[in-house]
RNA sequence: GGCGCAUUGGUGUAGUUGGUUAACACGCUGCCCUCUCAAGGCAGAGAUCACGGGUUCGAGUCCCGUAUGCGCUACCA
């Protein structure tokens, strides 16, 4: 038998990450075993489902490398196949019609409400599970539907006895009939519910494993009662740990923002191969308890047996940018950045200039080889493909800030800058090959004859020539810039010190 | 309210059938390297394995209880 996985997202809202590392364990399962990787978006809550989202967990898939198999499937276009299933179980005497109006709910408390209830149910001794339509007779049920009175559709839930299912993360999982509720199947506006629909779609889909977050657990027996009235065979569950917020609290996109949605990653700089590999550390971890994997060794090494049983806390600090998402994830992309195959690496940073107006037809003609040197040059101490069109400016354009601190640290600290820097400008234009090892010749015998440290001019130099105070080693960047432009920008100065100047008279 | 799941340093985790000073990664501190900042190398701080009982010669590892967190409990998905 074949395996066959799916990934069933609603499309209300953004891709969530905590969806994503669903879709990436049903992903990599798929690829483990030689399986298929299916899509159905759970469209069934109309009000809230949009284009837009479904749009976007396909990028988002697209983005991870997470292709899907067969067709896309819409679960709303399957509503009329839900309806009859559920139809069918009332003619075999499995589900019944319950002709209770429907009561009126209030969305935003419904949790407090159920606790109420309960609470006062127990109080009065009431069994939570007591239908007065549970046992209408078939006729007078038959009557009462003919005569257009409307009814939601229950499954009828044995009053004796358990589910159990053994689920490949959690273990055996039992439950007491007791503890489930007659299920609603259908509406009284027959709309197909949640637990229907899908199992409706599994069974159509074939799917063999039901790889999904934890908060499904427990429902899953309601599930399980539906497939064995259905009498089709169970698939198997894998049940994943939850991703929790710093707090340990619910990671929610109400609460927590963007550093919840996957595109966010995207847009902010990751290269996919690394937060891919980053949340697959998420609830899983290698047998060896390697952690940089590339797409083929996560296949290779994945198994549902690693799987973790405790929820995984996403670290991260809100309202400091410097900690905006968790630091194992940033890390780990720059480890990326700096370790990947440089040729994978352009087409990323290309994107990067593109997007901020800095590409230029010629780094993929004429200036192919000094682009590729500039990008492994300056990619070593970089954390997010932002930081080319960012700290990387300099390399690219003409038109850069200088940080200001750069400026106070290595321009402003020493007067004889202004003087000197523009000197040092001169020697460098009249070089005749010009290199890195030239341009440090240079700058060393300039130094000693103006009896100036090295370092003061090698400083002074990366924020005239960068508008950084830190980069790469300094005689790289010469000959990487190139004589004219570093020329240029030496001599370019004179405003820094005219500054200072005025502020000195103050 | 009921039911379920979880609980190893700040975070992610290892710890296969109970047995030496609880391991690794990120982060943090210091040193080396050095033109800066990273990277890299070296060293270090940080966990009485949620708590309380029990079983045992011996428990992070087994049992019971408690606490905390989370989930489910809906004519939401």
């Amino acid at each position: 038998m074949t395996v066959r996985v799916r990934f069933a997202p609603s499309p209300t809202g953004y891709l969530h990450i905590g969806a994503a590392r669903s879709a990436l364990f049903n992903w990599l399962y798929a690829q483990k075993t030689g399986g298929k990787f299916l899509l159905r978006i759970e469209d069934t809550d109309l009000q809230r489902s949009t284009d837009e989202s479904t749009r976007s967990i396909i990028d988002g898939l697209e983005w991870l490398g997470l292709h899907f198999d067969e067709e896309m499937i819409f679960q709303s276009a399957n509503a009329d196949k839900h309806r009859a299933a559920a139809n069918k179980l009332v003619d075999e005497g499995k589900a019944y019609r319950d002709f209770t109006p429907r009561a009126q709910r209030d969305d935003a408390n419904v949790k407090q409400n159920i606790a109420e209830r309960a609470r006062t149910q127990a109080v009065a001794g009431v069994d939570p599970r007591s239908n007065e339509y549970r046992d209408l007779s078939k006729a007078e049920s038959d009557r009462r539907a003919a005569a257009g009175e409307p009814f939601a559709v229950r499954l009828k839930i044995a009053r004796e006895g358990k589910t159990h299912f053994e689920d490949i993360v959690y273990g055996p999982q039992e439950r007491a009939y007791s503890e489930i509720e007659d299920l609603v199947l259908l509406r009284s506006d027959g709309h197909p519910l949640y637990n229907l629909s899908v199992v409706i779609d599994d069974i159509e889909m074939g799917i063999t494993h039901v790889i999904r977050g934890q908060d499904h657990l427990t429902n899953t027996h309601k599930q399980i009662l539906l497939y064995e009235a259905l009498e089709t065979s169970v698939p198997q569950f894998a049940h994943l740990p939850l991703i929790l917020a710093p707090n340990k609290g619910k990671l929610s996109k109400r609460k927590h923002g963007e550093v919840v949605s996957l595109t966010t990653y995207r847009d902010r700089g990751f290269v996919p191969a690394a937060f891919r590999n980053f949340l697959a550390l998420l609830g899983w971890s290698a047998p060896e308890g390697k952690e940089m994997l590339s797409v083929s060794e996560l296949v290779e090494e994945f198994s549902l047996e690693h799987i973790h049983r405790s929820p995984a806390v996403f670290n991260f600090q809100e309202n400091d940018p410097r900690h905006w998402t968790d630091e194992k994830a940033l890390w780990m992309n720059a480890e990326y950045i700096r370790t990947m195959p440089i040729a994978e690496l352009l087409p990323m940073v290309k994107a990067e200039l593109r997007a901020n107006k800095l590409w230029r037809e010629e780094y993929e003609d004429d200036d192919r080889e000094w682009f590729a040197k500039v990008v492994d040059l300056i990619r070593q101490r970089f954390f997010t493909l932002k930081d080319f069109s960012a700290q990387g400016r300099a390399y690219f354009s003409d038109d850069f800030d200088f940080a200001e601190e750069a400026v106070n640290k290595n321009l402003r600290k020493d007067p004889r800058l202004k003087d000197l820097l523009p000197a040092f400008a001169e020697r460098l234009e009249k070089l005749d090959s010009f290199n890195a090892e030239a341009a440090e010749n240079a700058l060393r015998q300039f130094a000693e004859e103006s009896g100036v440290k090295a370092g003061l001019l090698i400083n002074g130099s990366r924020t005239m020539l960068t508008g950084q105070a830190v980069g790469p080693s300094m005689f790289e960047v010469f000959e990487i810039l190139g004589q004219k432009r570093c020329v240029e920008r030496l001599r370019s100065g004179v405003p820094w010190f005219d500054a200072m100047n005025a502020l000195g008279d103050v």
